[in-house]
DNA sequence: TCCGGTATCGATACCGGTATCGGTAACGTA
DNA sequence: TACGTTACCGATACCGGTATCGATACCGGA
């Protein structure tokens, strides 16, 4: 049971494959009798257009590839959320493909997905190998790298520097008082992100002659579940510690409520700050510091660009968009 | 700057067009000479493969269509991962698209990825209008409905009742004791399987001739804040409640942070009871009820079910798997 | 020397659309 | 009547791969 093609339509309304290709077009050169025929067939016998045959035929396709790393940070489907968002209604269509933070199989999905042809590809972060780096450049598309500005984008970058935030959080953590910082942390080594951020912080401490007096993390990716187990178990080892920073927001609420169970104020006795600016940072019946990202808004723009360079002239346009992430001590 | 086709490989490796394909497919009959020369020349002129051209021709391709609602529930995220997660390695790839729970554009989105000839569908839910649901049967691929039971599937239904679920929660809380209850929702009408679950506890209350003593709604979809907003105006206006059953956790969590603003002891002096069991609701320093949904397992089982449907004997598979929700009280 | 088998290669057709271009019919006008 | 214009239609080529099948070369054995 094979699909119809446009050559059944066709036969079905009595005209020749072209004049059916036209009347479902909405192309002109043909009579009004006919695009009544073609169209009252094609919905008889419920055909449904060839993409593959089309976008073969045209010499592109209406896709845009997205890589990102994982789906378990919400992070990630926000910025999905808004790339999905800019395309509604542009006729383009997202792919996306996950990496899992493992920079071998992100070159595997890329490749698949040049092998399609899309019109443009999204990748996520700015640190892949370099024969995926050539992939990319090869593809002769726009190229949009989201997430961050720490090195040299293939064509455009849109995010933050994350070196930048951790850094500047450490200074006003610094400023508003704090001097006895632990760490907690998931995931680094896989989530360089992450880890640009806490070389930040820990920049931004030597700047004072500071420096962690404490780190626990994990291999793991970031939960809820996995914040509260590290703090507990570095808050047993070094209690005198009045502030933590974790490697983003989940992380940090784990915290929260790991200080909650023991009974440890927050944030008078210990200061808890994270990254993101999560739902969950604000709705907290408590303050915890962090700096707002805006996810949803990268995967905006970033989607927006790819289409300008699609069509514009790709070196009208900046080559980087930067976002810079408002801190927020006070949960607000 | 056109892509190189085989075309130009097997001109720079000085054979056929056809000798190149078949060396760098691995096929036989090819000399060893030639493939180093074919592949030399591939990887110097940045080949990639052409899937257009390839799945028009073989009459199939190796994509899988995924329509979910939305990114801002993390539940759509984590099924999709575990879609992802059983594909890799499968040569198959995902296609994902966003519905925003509007079936209209659930059906252009569906449409649009038919065009494609995707070798199999999944899509969430079972309530499809009739014209999605006659797109859906006459792709003739293998379809596979994710996330729900109450319904007639199309081929397959993988998911779990959500009228049981409420019914079921709302016997447990009145088992517990609890006797005067109140909801809290978002997005019905919209969500239809929230819908259901409230549909279902308020058969399961009226089993003792209960009800609903109050009830707050919006029609935004779920999150922390909106839990947390409308159980303040709820408390506020009925605070004889002792148990509040909820959308689902992200706005039971909402919720449980509203009490502990309002300093109300839970779960002795109200439950709070939500859906999914998400991380959060285990972590948070304090039980709330909650009914667990495996998620992942259920992205995973349709993307089995679905590359199943592809090989196999479509009718010597199960039409529906079904999965049901552990119910816990005590937050664990 | 001749023959069958094996290894290797390439010409051709095809997948299902659309661009292109030439053809036909109808009509108005000189 | 002859001709140009307009409206409409369809045959053909092409996009970039692979399946198929026939061709060629080489080898060993009769």
């Amino acid at each position: 049971m094979r699909r119809p093609t446009l050559e059944e339509v066709a036969t079905a309304a009595g005209v020749s494959k072209m004049t059916a290709s036209r009347a479902l077009r909405g192309a002109r050169d043909v009579s009004k009798d006919n695009i009544l025929k073609v169209r009252e067939a094609a919905e008889r016998i419920g055909y449904v257009g060839n993409q593959l045959a089309l976008s073969l035929s045209a010499q592109h396709t209406n896709l845009i590839g997205v890589v990102v790393p994982t789906m378990s940070n919400v992070v990630f489907p926000e910025v999905l959320s808004g790339i999905s968002a800019v395309l509604e209604g542009t006729g383009m269509q997202a792919v996306f493909g996950l990496s899992e933070y493992d920079a071998t199989k992100e070159r595997e999905i890329i490749r698949n997905m040049l092998s399609w042809r899309p019109a443009a590809m999204i990748v996520t972060g700015l640190d892949q190998p370099d024969d995926t780096t050539r992939l990319l450049r090869q593809a002769g598309v726009p190229i949009v790298q989201v997430m961050d500005l720490d090195g040299e984008p293939v064509d455009f970058s849109v995010g933050l520097s994350h070196t930048a935030a951790g850094e500047e959080m450490a200074g006003a953590l610094i400023a508003s008082g704090r001097q006895r910082f632990g760490y907690v942390g998931s995931g680094l080594g896989r989530d360089l992100r992450a880890a640009k951020r806490k070389a930040g912080f820990e920049a931004g401490l030597a700047r004072t002659g500071l420096r962690f007096l404490a780190e626990e993390t994990a291999p793991e990716l970031s939960s809820l579940g996995l914040g509260k187990r590290l703090t507990q178990a570095l808050l047993e080892r070094e209690p005198e510690i009045d502030c933590l920073y974790y490697s983003n927001d989940d992380m940090a609420a784990g915290g929260a409520f790991a200080c909650m169970e023991l009974g440890i104020a927050v944030p008078s006795r210990i200061l808890i700050a994270g990254f993101n600016g999560l739902d969950i940072a604000q709705a907290l019946p408590f303050s915890i510091a962090t700096s707002y990202s805006p996810r949803r808004q990268m995967g905006e723009t970033a989607a927006r660009l790819a289409l300008q360079a699609m069509t514009d002239d790709r070196k009208t346009l900046e080559r980087v968009v930067a976002f810079t992430p408002r801190i927020s001590l006070a949960g607000e």
